[in-house]
RNA sequence: GGCGCGGUAGCCAAGUGGUAAGGCCGGGCUCUGCAAAAGCCCCAUGCGUCGGUUCAAUUCCGACCCGCGCCUCCA
């Protein structure tokens, strides 16, 4: 059985599968624009898209997974520009970051990660290609502008009516459009070249319409033809860039290569909330990861809270949330260990199985398997996994082998690292010395002593478990 | 105004035309010198409101109330 995913496009729920006669699935995801450390929000949407391309995998489909970055635009420029750095540089470290993040939380490096700058000759060339076809047009400055009249299918994505939005003077906020901005014929037209201006700096480049930097828009349009094709598979992205930025890049490739059916399928993900608060910079809710790092959260518990609601659904993400996650995460790293146990498997040995297998032992977890591949149900498959693992008939040692492979399988479309190594907090001196005198006393049956010594414990912030044959230290 | 999304227990969150997964928290029990950890058990006659369809609706239809998103470069 296939993946099944909701498609923007047709509004339905519709199988993944390759374009027929090709045996790789192609997705293009929107990437981020390094100017900054990404967010959260920006991280559930590719997290979300990291879920999705696993999922396919363990479907068993070969995936080729292209998430750009975008690495020129006003933000990138104006940021080079304040650091002092060169656009390059300044970028440069921003993707390296991003990277880093990404690592952290688990994301599997897309197949191509292909970057605006260096692919400046592929944007110019669609440009060339649209004003050659009628479908752009250069204004004074010498800066190009699709035509937005000349695609009759102009807001098919997002069901748009276009023909009556044109003639919107005004937008929802009383602002008025300023169409002559850049002496565009028509408010709905958008920037495919923008003409060098004085602030851009050193960050120009050569184009049949005189020195300039490409727009936003046809950055994506170019990359995904360089990587995929005219026509690909499934085109993601987070929800506010439905409109205009897909719609648009739908206009610009199906003009410019004369191809209809620019993307088969159309992934969005819905926005997050924190602490019930739309995410913005004045209220200074933008979490980048390492804010959550330093509250003492793993990336892996950011990742679980990222995916503990469905992807078309808000998520409204509170530190709270990330707390019910770790406790989540240990009960299912406590299931997974008897699951191991009762296999005779240890915890090395769970890991997904390789392609050829990946279609068969589920075990127990076929169900959540099954949740998954629908609509990428991520809370209902965890629900399932939970269900399962509290289960009270022992299963076999047979079973249980089963069981860990369909587990593992699972956990790996989830992108769920359990086990990982936490970060050794060294006991100090002190404190291990007040450890070892309580076990002393409580060997003793000294209990009096025992009791203070685990006050004096608490006191610098510490905690003492005590098992059978010994104990340990735990920072509170 | 246009195009959408959603309102399910204290919090988070699935799902279904036949009577509510799961996680967290909370309560109880077992274990335990204490404490914790862990395991087990309990925790929505109810799914925004009001109508309608139906043998049966939280699930379909309609209206209404409330919240949220996009509507030109924000994932």
């Amino acid at each position: 059985m296939p993946v099944f995913l909701h498609d923007t496009m047709s509004r339905e729920k519709r199988p993944l599968l390759p374009k027929p006669g090709r045996d790789i699935y192609g997705m293009y995801c929107c990437g981020p624009t390094v100017y900054g450390p990404a967010h959260i929000g920006n991280f559930r949407t590719f997290t979300v898209q990291d879920v999705l391309r696993r999922t396919l995998e363990v479907a068993g489909l070969k995936v080729k997974h292209v998430r750009n970055i975008t690495d020129v635009d006003d933000k990138t420029i104006r940021g080079a520009q304040a650091s002092g750095q060169t656009l390059g540089a300044f970028t440069k470290t921003w993707t390296e970051k991003f990277h880093a993040d990404c690592k952290a939380l688990g994301l599997l490096p897309p197949h191509v990660e292909p970057s605006a700058v260096e692919h400046i000759p592929q944007q110019v060339a669609m440009i060339k290609a649209l004003v050659d076809r009628g479908h752009a047009y250069v204004a004074k400055d010498g800066s190009v502008y699709f035509k937005v009249c000349t695609c009759a299918d102009y807001g098919k994505l997002n069901h748009i009516d276009f023909s009556k939005l044109e003639t919107q003077s005004e937008n929802s906020a009383g602002e008025a459009n300023d169409a002559d901005e850049y002496e565009r014929e028509s408010a709905s037209d958008f920037a495919l070249w923008k003409s060098r201006k004085p602030e851009d700096g050193a960050n120009f480049w050569p184009s049949p319409w005189g020195e300039g930097r490409p727009g936003w828009h046809i950055e994506c349009s170019a990359m995904s033809l360089a990587h995929l094709g005219a026509t690909f598979d499934l085109h993601g992205g987070g929800i506010d860039l439905c409109f205009p930025h897909h719609e648009n890049e739908i206009a610009q490739s199906e003009c410019a290569t004369g191809v209809k059916g620019f993307a088969a399928h159309w992934f969005h993900s819905a926005h997050l909330m924190v602490e019930g608060e739309k995410m913005s910079k004045s209220k200074g809710n933008l979490y980048a990861l390492d804010e959550l790092v330093a509250k003492g959260f793993s990336p892996m518990e950011v990742r679980y809270t990222l995916i503990s609601g469905h992807y078309r659904s808000s998520l409204n993400f509170t530190m709270k949330g990330v707390e019910d996650s770790r406790s989540a995460l240990a009960k299912l790293e406590r299931g997974a260990d008897r699951l191991l146990a009762a296999a005779g498997f240890s915890r090395a040995e769970f890991v997904a199985p390789a392609t050829q297998e990946v279609q068969t032992s589920w075990g127990r977890f076929a169900k959540a398997w099954e949740v998954l591949q629908d609509d990428l149900n991520i809370p209902g498959c965890l629900g399932q996994v939970f269900t399962v693992l509290a289960e009270k008939d022992e299963p076999t040692a047979e079973q249980a082998r089963q069981d860990v492979s369909g587990l593992a399988k699972i956990l790996f479309a989830l992108g769920l690292q359990l086990f990982a190594a936490k970060a050794e907090v060294a006991i100090p001196a002190e404190v291990a010395e007040l450890g070892a005198r309580r076990w002393a006393a409580k060997q003793s049956k000294d209990f009096a002593a025992a009791d203070q010594l685990r006050k004096d414990l608490t006191a610098l912030g510490w905690t003492m478990l005590d098992r059978k044959d010994g104990y340990d230290l735990k920072k509170a």
